[in-house]
DNA sequence: AGCACGCCGACT
DNA sequence: GTCGGCGTGCTC
């Protein structure tokens, strides 16, 4: 293709499209169209979207017309070039699409698609007698409302498709279609209320006061109010919110005062990033071990920039951590804070804000898109002006998505757990490695910080591909928690068991409670009872869309799924044999809360899951009530493992061990030990805690390393397992997951498939499997498991794995077959 | 992801 | 007849 002399713009659209699109940039636009910024461009017959520019050339295309690019939206790109390198990357490695990428990097405030809005043509001056009955409603709604969206029209017809009615329309020359893009962002703006200079000679406040006091005393209040607030936060101003419902006057009372020139009121635009007021905390004096800890850390970033420090629970690796940021922002870099987005709560970010003040950013799903976008373009702003001070960006696993060009140091807080994976929906990227491919690439350092290393980070370690520092004495000398196996068979036997608590766990509880201490007891299952069941000929009521038992919740008295949603209400009789034996199978969090409430009358109980933070603030009030002391025993799933630092708790529970352990699943034994050691890490913060383990299966063999605190036994143990049966980290696996609606087909469509990657990848393909679960949302599901050696690289992989789907796809027959690709599966 | 187009069964 | 369901293919 020979250079035409225009000027043609590859974008990125932000949906889950294959390629690049390619769009002709007007000659008005040459200059402002560069990587980076966004273009309005028309995407099929209607829609208009934000799409990012990846490439600017002079091939033109062939094959098909090339639309404009309408316009630009930005000056200065939102995505740096190292991101747009980086976008490469992992599209090559998570074999996904940059559409995807986009939809997961940007902050959903810059990704703009156009809604159409139907409105009347004014230039129609002919008969509505020319419309039809729907037309003619269509006609009518758009006197009272002068702008419609498709679906207030399909509501107002009630019919599906308004689509051939609208077309009508427009032919006859009735409505316009507008559609135009919008910037969704809106600043924020906040009112402030000052003296007026006028007023402030003390003698004519006195004689105001004195008149105000008998004509009109709210606005005293008022005034006394300004007074009094802006004396405490030694300022010459107030926000106004703030000071109305401090004086408990209304807006007609400042109003007059605004009016007579008192008081002056300034609108100020905003960013809606937390501020920190107050003074910020000196560096404080790492103990004799940290001290250590930091010297190995500093001294392993010399020679490698990816460090491991593994310190046990308790170790205190955030003053640690806290050491390391200062460093770097004393040296203009960047820093960036990863957490498991459930450790992300303000007890920690409270503290990090009395050491770095507004140099702390959070970044977080909890943030709506407006925080988020304003925390995008501070980090953009920060790269371009280097006299700004730099700061440090604390978040979720997105946050490895934000535009970074100076950063020094990513620190990866518990790198072991598993929700730094994206599951679904594409791209299917893991925060932690990509974290150490970002740092890579700008030349940071990268820590990896917890205190159960996960398989693959302690191979590396190992290996000498990472730095290993070891943290290995709790706070103040203290002991690791004691740790003991309750055999539920044993207890059951000899009848010292009261439902799910066996006597020993049940007079630990009432011990802790009465010396003033706190309990967390831990259950792997949501809801009151995993499963109903007839007593008589053992029928279970099952999901209607998937394959997979209704776990009851007692609470809202229905039947609920935990993969689609769908409730119903519990069966009064079989649907099998019509008996009216239901019986509760299994037990959940919240049947542990009830049958506790009822042995131990006089606790405070209170349950963490799914269930009870659905709410924004309900997470930070369940915690928030334990750390007061409100509550005494805190049941949870999952949830409880996590970040969660209190001083009182002494005593932790596992109420079955065995739900954890017994999971189909080469990562079961790492999952299982991961957990329960960091529940055992929540035991004893400031005196020697206590761990009681339920089990059924006492001789595990994950079990005995969790008892004697020995993840170096653990390791090498799961290690062998992995050696022996071929599996991370002695290889890469990448799991092929399929989906269709007919069970049948969709068994056809395996065989083939599988046939067809055979061919390339021979022995290393497994399956195709039937997933634990077969069915979620009306769709049947199977998957391969393709394993592959760590010497290959993976766009190699990527290059024959799209070679055979492209041959398997290009049978008409195949096409309906949902696929999806998982690199490194958790 | 949308959206069009085409084919099919089921209703005013 | 036409509405809606669904499968299929395309979008620069």
């Amino acid at each position: 293709m020979a250079p035409s002399g225009k000027f043609y713009a590859d974008v990125i659209l932000p949906l889950p499209l294959r390629d690049f699109y390619t769009y002709a940039v007007p000659e008005e636009f040459e200059s402002s169209v560069t990587p980076g910024v966004r273009v309005v461009v028309q995407f099929g017959q209607q829609k208009l979207y934000a799409a990012v520019v990846f490439r600017v050339h002079q091939q033109q295309p062939k094959g098909y017309d090339v639309k404009p690019v309408m316009n630009v939206l930005d000056e200065i790109p939102v995505l740096t070039t190292s991101q747009l390198k980086s976008w490469q990357w992992i599209s090559d490695y998570y074999l996904c699409s940059p559409g995807e990428i986009m939809l997961a990097a940007l902050p959903s405030a810059l990704r703009l698609q156009s809604e159409s809005r139907i409105v009347r043509n004014e230039s129609f001056e002919g008969d509505t007698s020319v419309l039809d009955d729907r037309e003619f409603m269509v006609w009518e709604a758009l006197e009272l409302q002068p702008e419609l969206s498709l679906k207030d029209i399909s509501k107002i017809l009630s019919i599906k498709h308004v689509i051939p009615v609208l077309r009508s329309m427009i032919h006859k020359g009735v409505i316009r279609v507008l559609e135009e893009v919008q910037e969704k962002y809106k600043p924020r703006h906040v009112d402030y209320i000052s003296l007026h200079p006028e007023s402030r000679e003390e003698e004519s406040l006195g004689a105001l006061m004195d008149s105000l006091e008998r004509k009109a005393p709210r606005q005293l209040d008022l005034l006394l109010a300004f007074f009094q607030l802006t004396r405490d936060a030694g300022q010459d101003e107030v926000n106004k919110a703030m000071l109305l419902k401090k004086s408990g006057a209304g807006h007609a009372a400042l109003h007059s005062l605004i009016k007579k020139q008192v008081l002056v009121l300034e609108t100020r635009r905003e960013d809606r990033l937390p501020h920190f007021r107050g003074t910020l905390k000196e560096p404080f004096q790492l103990n004799q071990h940290q001290q250590q800890a930091l010297l190995e850390i500093q001294r392993a970033f010399a020679g490698r920039k990816v460090t491991l420090l593994h310190g046990v629970t308790s170790s205190g690796k955030t003053e640690v951590y806290i050491h390391l940021i200062r460093e770097q922002l004393g040296k203009g870099k960047q820093v960036l804070y990863l957490l498991p987005e459930i450790a992300l709560t303000t007890q920690l970010i409270q503290r990090l804000l009395r050491f770095f003040g507004s140099q702390l950013l959070v970044y977080h799903s909890r943030f709506n898109e407006q925080e988020r976008l304003e925390v995008w373009t501070k980090v953009l702003s920060n790269n371009l002006n280097t006299g700004q001070q730099p700061f440090l960006v604390i978040g979720a696993r997105s946050a490895v998505f934000l535009p970074f060009e100076r950063l020094g140091l990513v620190i990866v807080d518990e790198e072991h757990d598993h929700s730094y994976k994206q599951e679904d929906p594409a791209p299917r990227y893991n925060a932690r490695d990509l974290a150490v491919v970002t740092a890579l690439q700008q030349d940071a350092e990268v820590l990896l910080g917890t205190a159960t290393p996960s398989m693959e980070s302690f191979f590396n370690a190992l290996s000498g591909k990472y730095a290993l520092v070891t943290l290995d004495r709790r706070h103040a000398g203290l002991d690791l928690p004691d740790v003991h196996v309750v055999d539920l068979r044993d207890v059951r036997k000899r009848k010292q068991v009261s439902g799910h608590f066996s006597h020993r766990l049940l007079e630990r509880i009432k011990e802790v409670l009465s010396n003033k201490e706190q309990v967390i007891l831990f259950q792997n299952r949501r809801g009151f009872s995993p499963f109903l069941e007839c007593g008589v000929c053992a029928w279970v009521p099952e999901c209607v869309n998937c394959d997979v038992a209704l776990t009851y919740h007692k609470s809202r008295n229905e039947l609920k799924c935990h993969y689609c949603g769908y409730v119903q209400s519990p069966p009064v009789v079989c649907a099998a044999c019509g008996d009216q034996d239901i019986r509760m199978r299994g037990f959940g969090t919240e049947r542990i809360e009830e049958d506790l409430q009822i042995l131990l009358p006089e606790a405070r109980i209170a349950r963490l899951d799914y269930d009870t933070t659905r709410n924004k603030n309900d997470f930070q009030k369940i915690l928030g009530g334990f750390e007061d002391g409100e509550i005494d025993i805190l049941v949870g799933t999952q949830m409880v493992t996590k970040g969660l630092d209190f001083d009182r708790v002494s005593l932790v529970g596992i109420l079955n061990a065995d739900s954890i352990l017994h999971y189909p699943e080469f990562r079961a034994n790492e999952r299982g030990f991961h957990l329960l050691t960091q529940v055992s890490g929540r035991a004893g913060r400031k005196k020697p805690g206590e761990v009681i383990i339920q089990t059924y299966n006492p001789d595990s063999p994950v079990l005995k390393f969790v008892l004697n605190h020995d993840y170096a036994g653990f390791y090498r143990h799961e290690l062998n397992e992995r050696f022996r049966f071929h599996y991370p980290p002695y290889c890469r696996l990448v799991e092929i997951r399929l989906r269709h609606r007919h069970e049948q087909e969709l068994d056809r469509m395996c065989m083939e498939l599988g046939k067809e990657l055979r061919k390339t990848f021979k022995g290393h393909l497994l399956g195709p499997t039937i997933p634990y679960v077969n069915r979620v949302r009306n769709q049947y599901l199977r998957n391969f498991l393709l394993k592959i050696d760590k010497t290959v690289s993976t766009r190699e992989v990527k290059q024959q794995l799209f070679a055979a789907l492209e041959i398997y796809r290009s049978k008409s027959e195949n096409r309906s077959l949902s696929i999806a690709l998982d690199v490194d599966p958790v």
